[in-house]
DNA sequence: CGCTTGACCGGAA
DNA sequence: ATTCCGGCCAAGC
């Protein structure tokens, strides 16, 4: 039976993917959810929800983890108390935020071997 | 065991 | 640009 992938399955997954993040680049709570290898849910839909438990996961994740380089699908910061603190350490990296956002397709990094790139072109 | 909240995403008003 | 809504799943109370 497998299965599992109980919380902790799927939280270490995404730790270790957060830890894989070189400095100066970044990766988006999607980007984690859709690169996973095995999603929570089969895939009823898309990896919408799965950005959530990626969520919970960097709430949980240890001192090991940037979480820092985590950021939403908006190219910035999430919501979370330290957002301010965040995006010291980002552009403390090189990044280049602009408005409080940054080029997403810039400085996303993407695990190789996983999956392409994106390559989603910014409407403003 | 059930309801609320959440470091989300995407689309529509 | 902002605000609202729906979706999906898990953790916390």
């Amino acid at each position: 039976m497998t299965i599992s992938w109980t919380k902790e399955s799927y939280f270490e997954q995404v730790w270790s993917f957060v830890r894989q993040v070189p400095e100066g680049k970044v990766v988006t709570y999607g980007q984690i959810a859709q690169t996973l290898p095995d999603p929570p849910v089969p895939d009823t839909g898309e990896m919408v929800s799965a950005a959530r438990l990626v969520g919970s996961a960097m709430a949980a994740s240890p001192a090991d983890v940037p979480w820092h380089r985590v950021i939403n699908a908006q190219g910035r910061v999430s919501n979370r108390a330290d957002a301010a603190k965040q995006l010291e350490l980002l552009e403390a990296e090189g990044l280049c935020f602009v408005h409080g956002r940054i080029d997403l397709p810039e400085h996303l990094w993407h695990d190789t071997n996983q999956i392409a790139p994106p390559k989603q072109h910014q409407l403003f």
